[in-house]
DNA sequence: ATGGTATGTTCGAATTTTCTAATGTTAGAA
DNA sequence: TTCTAACATTAGAAAATTCGAACATACCAT
């Protein structure tokens, strides 16, 4: 039996805002989409170059860049035949900041 | 021809810092687990209370403790065939915060 | 038009994650 | 001891993710 034990009062959190926070982040799960947001950071960079800081096929980070589009944490702008990727929201950024904190072991 | 495209010079990050702080955010990466996170906020809660504030099975709650145990981000005490929970590093609850002011539809 | 470069999409196999059900373990109570 | 509550672990099926390969699209230059 696990009846009738009550729930932690702590703060109120909606199921649907737990649900699209994780889909944000589960956008940033994986190490190249990781790595995509720290070489943005507050920049604007192309597909192609994104690619090579990943160490990543085109077709791959292609499809990195559509998952971090799809969650909304990234945005695009055209131009000739390039495409150049940026980090959407300021607080993503400051977020990225504090998980360099975090998790980077030397000071950059 | 992908080669000689420049690597963007924001930011060194290293891959084992990248790798580390996947491993983290693969932690946050499901809604059980973001509501674990939430619940607990700065207290300490026991796996039967996280059971019910999520909803979910024993084993299955207690599975996914587990995963946060395992990724650094909870700590436990044991008292009693009781275990209490809490989070680990208080950038996490800062991180948190961070998350609920991004995604939280209203004020909390 | 033709060609080349930059990017996106689709498909399917391989891998990883998740859940339920069953079983273990530990500690207090009777 | 025996029972029970609290928690952890295991196993296997189902679902989701990931990657390379092939193909599609858009745009500029010649």
């Amino acid at each position: 039996m696990t009846a009738r034990i009550p729930v932690p009062e702590t703060l109120h959190v909606l199921d649907d805002d737990i649900e699209r926070a994780c889909h944000a982040v589960k956008g940033l799960s994986h190490p190249i989409r990781l790595k995509v947001l720290c070489v943005l950071g507050d920049q604007e960079v192309s597909v192609n170059r994104l690619a090579a800081a990943c160490e990543t096929s085109q077709s791959n980070i292609s499809q990195h860049l559509g998952i971090l589009r799809q969650c909304g944490i990234l945005a695009t702008r055209k131009e000739a035949n390039f495409v150049h990727y940026r980090i959407n929201d300021p607080r993503m950024i400051q977020l990225m900041n504090l998980m360099r904190d975090m998790f980077c072991s030397q000071a950059h």
